[in-house]
RNA sequence: GCCGACGUAGCUCAAUUGGCAGAGCAACGGAUUUGUAAUCCGUAGGUUCGGGGUUCGAUUCCCCGCGUCGGCUCCA
């Protein structure tokens, strides 16, 4: 007798052994259907998993996250099958589930084309309608080793070989086809059915540069057609709001081939909204106790020699440059700028804090294949600062900075967060006193705050532990944009000091921070983020007066300069064109208000304003709307 | 950097086996005076990414370079 607990905590009995299949089935037969795999006692079997004992278990179908990714595992696995159908001499490697779908490595004389993803897709259809079941096998490690090696997958082998020696080795056979895999997987090719090929491309094997570089086809699964369809729809609605599309269509920026890959050109409409990030980044900095700084682009390469940098970092400078026979150095970083003012005073501990903020544009040079729109360049803004003080003041300057970290990233509409706090690695430099007491403090300012947080162990710079701050945008997309660290070392390099209350020589500790990381690329997460539908306080245009015939262009002008004498950003649209052509040529441009006015607001002094959504506001006096427009765009 | 795909007017895209390089939108000129997402007519617009090669002839085929796009961490 064999008693199963379900999840609800209700108890079935079965004579004798039974498998995870049977149990489905004698809790229904909808239950059998959908049923995928398992789990016993918390471990993810499969379905023809048999059970000999008392056990928890639960029947895994398509509507749990481990369901869809068992889906997506196993029709890597089945696309794997039509490949080796397709084309025998091909090597399999790996192929696991990832976000929103899965993909397959593959060793192959020539590359795929896009009619070989064609001809893939239809042969997993194919096989999908053979109904092959998904058979789960064991083998001891040499007969495996010898087993693919015999078929000629000496990738597999070399996989094989690598695991350790007490692992279980389990195989999955499908068909003719037979797979190195732990599964588990779903019983029958038939339950894959809603599946599309993306893309093919180059991975190296094992991750790593040196080594053969595979072909890794990445594809999409889904339970069903209509969740295919709808992540299909959703990916044409992200490149909807792709920033490279919008920077142009929204006249933003531009890069240039003739200027070089990854060098932003920022247009007077995102000129404007540049102008309203660094202004508002001021405001906050200065009420916040900063001074700000600004410094040189280029300088001799010894400071970079001193800080280390040149020692770390000379794959992603740009080469220096000759200046009287001296190196010079276009600037991959701030910081050696910002401890030469320091050095320019003798200090005393009664100094401190000293917070140093600049808007101080570097040059990185990032390899070509990754310069990527606005989100990975070569020439970039950084809102960067360093915070010089004593040790005891470290706690209440995280504090400080976290708290204007959240408080900035509200201010741009983010308002979800998570937090990693990286500590100590092997290899480092600075006291455990040191290292101990910054990494408490960081973590205190994160608990004080009720961050959720994830501790990144060892994760942290050889020169201090630091948290990074990631944001999440309206369609659920992850960014790192902030982060605090710690550093025990440029001090140390460059010989900072101060004199200590008893008259001796000090070191100060140094912390870099950034809040918007770079401003090219916060730029296009905020892009991104409002699909070009800035608000208000951002928008480069806030509104647009439009008016019906030429008789109203007095009246237009008037109320554009009136607004404008506020400051407000609005163009007037006089074009002896319909209305209702403005409209749709300024609603495209994705501006926040369109003032209509006619003959009525003419002789009223008022407006009719219409949103962006195709909302209208009946007529309004010009005034009322100016108050409301202001109090929008001072909010920030 | 590596792998693959791509590069034609400002934008989106056509152009038969290698045979005069086109359309829509945008721009410009004119007409129109319009009430909430496209008024009509006309004009102009090209080193087909750059360089080399094959050919009577290259947007098309070959080579080199540049750029863009998708990838190159996520346990078989």
């Amino acid at each position: 007798m064999i008693q199963v607990t379900l999840p609800d905590g209700s108890v079935k009995s079965f004579a004798g052994p039974v498998t995870l299949g049977g149990v489905a089935a004698a809790i229904g037969q909808g239950l059998a259907r959908a049923a995928l795999a398992g789990t016993v006692d918390g471990q993810l079997v499969d379905l023809d998993h048999p059970l000999e004992a008392d056990a928890l278990v639960t029947i895994v179908t398509a509507n749990s996250e481990a369901g869809l990714k068992i889906i997506r595992h196993s029709t890597s696995h089945l696309m794997a099958q039509a490949v080796k159908e397709l084309f025998p001499t091909v090597q399999v490697t790996i192929g696991p589930a990832v976000d929103n779908g899965f993909y397959y490595d593959f060793a192959f004389e020539r590359p795929f084309t896009p009619d070989d993803l064609a001809a893939i897709e239809a042969r997993m259809q194919e096989i999908s309608l053979r109904a092959l079941p998904v058979q789960r096998e064991r083998m001891d490690r040499a007969e495996a080793i010898a087993f693919f090696q015999a078929q000629g997958e000496f990738f597999k082998a070399e996989i094989i070989a690598d695991l350790p020696a007490d692992q279980a080795i389990s195989l999955y056979r499908q068909g003719t086809f037979v797979d190195l895999c732990r599964g588990p997987h779903v019983p029958n090719t038939s339950c894959l059915k809603a599946f599309k090929l993306l893309s093919v491309a180059g991975a190296y094997w094992r991750g790593d540069a040196r080594n053969r570089q595979l072909q890794r086809v990445y594809g999409t699964a889904w339970p069903d057609k209509k969740a295919l369809d709808a992540y299909l729809r959703q990916l044409e609605e992200a490149e909807k709001r792709d920033h490279r599309r919008l920077g142009r269509e929204l006249d933003l920026f531009s890069l240039h081939e003739e200027a070089g890959g990854g060098l932003v050109f920022w247009h007077p409409m995102g000129a404007r909204v540049r102008q309203v990030i660094e202004t508002y980044w001021k405001k906050v900095h200065v009420e916040a106790g900063y001074e700000l700084l600004f410094t040189p682009h280029i300088a001799n390469l010894d400071l970079w020699r001193t800080s280390g940098h040149l020692d770390f970092y000379q794959d992603s400078m740009f080469s220096p440059m000759m200046v009287d026979e001296q190196p010079y150095q276009i600037r991959p970083m701030n910081c050696p700028f910002h401890i030469l003012i320091y050095n320019t005073h003798l200090h005393s501990h009664r100094d401190f804090p000293l917070r140093w903020a600049e808007l101080g544009t570097v040059y990185r040079y990032e390899m070509s294949g990754v310069l990527h729109g606005l989100f990975r360049v070569r020439g970039f803004t950084q809102d960067d600062a360093h915070v010089f003080c004593r040790e005891d003041q470290i706690e209440a300057e995280i504090l400080g900075i976290l708290d204007l970290t959240l408080a900035t990233l509200k201010a741009f509409g983010f308002s979800q967060f998570e937090v990693n706090l990286s500590t100590r690695p092997t290899k480092s430099v600075g006291s455990d006193a040191i290292w101990e007491k910054a990494t408490a403090a960081l973590k205190q300012a994160i608990v004080l705050r009720e961050l959720p947080f994830v501790e990144d162990v060892g994760g942290g710079a050889f020169y201090g532990p630091k948290i990074d701050v990631k944001i999440t945008d309206t369609i659920g997309r992850k960014w790192q944009c902030s982060t605090i660290q710690l550093d025990f070392n440029l001090p140390e390099r460059f010989d900072i000091y101060y004199i200590g209350e008893n008259g001796g020589r000090k070191r100060p500790i140094m912390i870099h921070r950034a809040l918007l990381g770079s401003l090219e690329r916060f730029f296009g997460i905020l892009i991104e983020h409002y699909a070009g539908y800035f608000p208000v306080w951002l928008a480069p245009v806030q509104a647009v007066v439009l008016t019906i015939t030429d008789d109203q262009n007095d009246w237009a002008v008037t109320v554009r300069d009136r607004l404008r004498a506020r400051g407000l950003r609005v163009e007037a649209d006089t074009r002896s064109q319909k209305v209702g052509y403005k409209i749709r040529e300024h609603t495209l441009k994705k501006v926040p208000w369109l003032l209509i006015v006619g003959d009525q607001e003419k002789r009223e002094g008022a407006v009719s304003p219409r949103d962006c959504s195709g909302k209208t506001y009946g007529t309004v006096p010009v005034e009322q709307f100016m108050d409301r427009l202001l109090e929008e765009t001072n909010q920030h």
